[in-house]
DNA sequence: CAAGTAATTGTTTTT
DNA sequence: CAATTACTTG
């Protein structure tokens, strides 16, 4: 054990976490106090201690965050090699794996993950024949009965209950709703699709298995869990089946950033853990390596949660106290934004240092508008990704289907894509397609439309060559083939998705696992999308733009977070229980603790009800809740909508008029530079 | 039963 | 201003 690298500028606090034994560990780890530097040096530790990299399982909730780890524990550890053999990943990724390497146990002939698109397709398809497509009164979409089923198996709740407690607009349809899911269950399994739940569920219920769970639990000794807050029911039963008397185990988290209850979630699990591991220990991580002092004070007095970690500047106590800024509507705080952010630039930062936060993917919309205007490069993150996209995921049904011939959603989701097929002809012969007969393509050719055969006749001779081509380029090539024509017509924009497709098709064909491949686009699209999607900027510099959710983990020097208003955040989705606003409240300060050194809180005295700006009805909106008098207290306000008094937050809301733009410009004396020349 | 046209809706957050 | 959805017509 040489160097030990691991432990170089580890404080107290961080090196008893690191150090630590084979008892329980729960590190309660504040924002921005080295969580994944003390994480990745635990993991660096055993690996200098001898410990087996392959006996050592870290489970993180992104992708990115588990690449992160274990090339910054590699870096840390004396056998770097040795942590390329860690078994890491998010819980979905490893789910994944061992479902696969099991299948034969749980049954399956074969594994096809189903995204959450396809989820709501499937139950498109097979909601007839459960009395859920009448025309007439409203009916619950696929869309919220798969949130119900998500919920359900997430949070353990039986489905009729979650109806009532959660979904009471469903309740009429409660005995359909469940009968749908209960064919919904059978459906999948006879098929081998499993949805992102049945991953966890599978890997449950392997370690339930008499036979399987003692294997799988003495295949690691160490597991190590970061953003514990996150994990729902079932990933907790998991982690208690791997380790059930909690040794080896350690979690890192923070009760005041548990941000994912609409999964299941819930920051209880990670209190809870104490009580149920009496063995366990506790570190508290409280000194931010991140942030101002000021910034922290107004962060500290966000905080919610019961772990009341108070973060401390390890930077000392100088620095620019935060900002509020009222500003009169989403256009106004758009020109706010892109003032402050090209002020900043101008003074030397970086818009890669710059990063704008909202609540929701929409609430940028005027923001891209102006940024756009005035030539800010930009990248948002957090809105719908590429992988998403429609002709995006046709390719990846065809792909599917050269794997799984069962994929009964692939099939119809391409059948639809044909000329006279509609949804009716699709279903028939999606089921006719998707079975075991040895002659199911000629049926499905004879029961064809004349109009529809010589179309799909086409496509089932390229399905058929994919289906029996070895080699991965061979069998992308012909997918591409069967797909081509019927997306060329079925798209009226056609020329602009091309281009995707073409992308997608090399990427696959570029790897040597289509299954991989499939299987990554599925659960975790950033991570091919990352590797084909267009990045104009990616040399370049560039201003973030994300969700609070996508943005977690992350950091900037300048944070503008924009929307704080209620409404917006907390969102009127959220109103109607404790629990929902109780995560709003801790988006918030998970909002806020992303800033280095300078924060702006915007807060639109109007909001716009549609998101588009054009006939957009603007209603009036009060400053965040969550902007209380005592956060108040510790930030500068500034009211851009009445400039020449400060007016007390509180009390205005904004009722003036109509806006005039020019009015409200001229408000704001922040000079604009050319952009060109900057940029150019 | 498919496909085209007209009307009418919107909209959390993500593995 | 999309993108579903309802209603028409072939």
């Amino acid at each position: 054990m040489s160097e030990m690298e691991w432990s170089d500028g580890l404080d107290d606090e961080q090196r008893r976490a690191v150090e630590h034994g084979a008892t329980p560990l729960v590190v309660a780890a504040g924002a921005g106090t080295g969580k994944t530097r003390t994480l990745t040096a635990r993991v660096a530790r055993l690996l200098d201690a001898g410990v087996p990299p392959e006996r050592v399982l870290l489970l993180t909730f992104t992708r990115r965050a588990a690449a992160a780890m274990t090339t910054r524990a590699a870096a840390a550890c004396a056998r770097p090699e040795a942590a390329g053999r860690l078994w890491g990943g998010t819980f979905h990724a490893v789910a994944h794996r061992l479902v696969a390497e099991h299948a034969p146990h749980l049954g399956l002939a074969d594994v096809t993950v189903l995204d959450p698109g396809d989820v709501t397709d499937l139950l498109d398809l097979i909601r007839e024949e459960h009395g859920l497509t009448g025309t007439g009164r409203r009916l619950p979409t696929s869309q919220s009965i798969a949130d119900i089923y998500s919920r359900a198996v997430n949070t353990g709740t039986p489905a009729r209950r979650l109806m009532a407690e959660q979904f009471p607009w469903c309740l009429p349809h409660a005995d359909a709703i469940t009968g749908l899911l209960r064919d919904y269950g059978t459906r999948k399994r006879a098929r081998g699709l499993l949805d992102f739940d049945d991953l966890l569920l599978y890997w449950r219920a392997l370690l339930d298995d008499e036979r399987v769970g003692p294997r799988l639990r003495a295949r690691w000794d160490w597991v190590l869990v970061d953003e514990y807050q996150d994990v729902n029911r079932v990933q907790v039963d998991i982690v208690r089946g791997l380790r059930p008397d909690g040794d080896g185990l350690t979690v890192v988290g923070d009760d005041a950033q548990a941000v994912y209850g609409f999964r299941g979630a819930s920051p209880e699990h990670l209190l809870s853990l104490l009580d149920d591991l009496p063995k366990a220990s506790l570190v508290r991580l409280e000194r931010n390596f991140r942030s101002t002092q000021p910034v922290l004070d107004l962060a500290n007095v966000a905080r919610p949660g019961e772990l009341r970690l108070r973060l401390v500047a390890d930077r000392g106590a100088a620095g620019e106290r935060p900002r509020v800024i009222r500003c009169r509507d989403a256009d106004d705080e758009a020109r706010q934004v892109a003032d402050a952010v090209l002020a900043a630039h101008q003074e030397g930062l970086d818009l890669r240092e710059q990063a704008v936060l909202m609540r929701t993917g929409t609430h940028s919309h005027q923001l891209e508008i102006e940024l756009k205007v005035r030539s800010i490069p930009f990248v948002k993150y957090g809105g719908i990704g590429y992988l998403e996209t429609a002709h995006v995921r046709d390719v990846l049904a065809a792909f599917r289907l050269a794997l799984n011939p069962a994929d009964e959603v692939s099939w119809y989701r391409l059948l639809t894509r044909h000329r006279a097929i509609g949804k009716a002809g699709a279903r028939t012969l999606a089921g006719i397609l998707s079975g075991t007969d040895e002659g199911r393509y000629d049926e499905a050719l004879r029961t064809a439309s004349d109009k529809a055969r010589p179309g799909l006749a086409a496509t089932l001779d390229q399905l058929r060559t994919a289906q029996s081509a070895d080699a991965t380029a061979a069998v992308v090539e012909a997918c591409h083939a069967a797909v081509l024509p019927l997306l060329r017509v079925h798209y009226a924009d056609w020329s602009r998705r091309s281009a995707d497709i073409e992308r997608l098709v090399e990427s696959a064909a570029g790897g040597s696992d289509l299954r991989a491949f499939i299987a990554d686009a599925t659960i975790d699209p950033a991570n091919v999308a990352g590797d084909w999607a267009k990045q104009p900027y990616l040399d370049e510099d560039y201003l973030t733009l994300s969700t609070i959710h996508s943005a977690k983990g992350l950091e900037w020097s300048a944070v503008h977070l924009i929307r704080a208003s209620d409404g917006a955040i907390p969102s009127d989705m959220a109103l109607t229980s404790d629990a929902g606003l109780a995560e709003e409240e801790r988006l918030f300060y998970v909002a806020v603790t992303r800033a280095r050194d300078t924060l702006h809180v915007y807060s639109p005295g109007r909001l716009p009800t549609h998101p588009t700006s054009f006939h957009a009805r603007h209603v009036l909106a009060k400053p965040s809740r969550f902007l209380t008098p005592e956060v108040l207290a510790v930030a500068d306000r500034v009211d851009v909508t009445r400039p020449a008094a400060p007016v007390d937050i509180d009390t205005d809301i904004g009722i003036d008029s109509d806006i005039d733009c020019a009015a409200s410009r001229s408000a704001t004396p922040v000079t604009v530079p050319s952009m060109d020349e900057l940029f150019g």
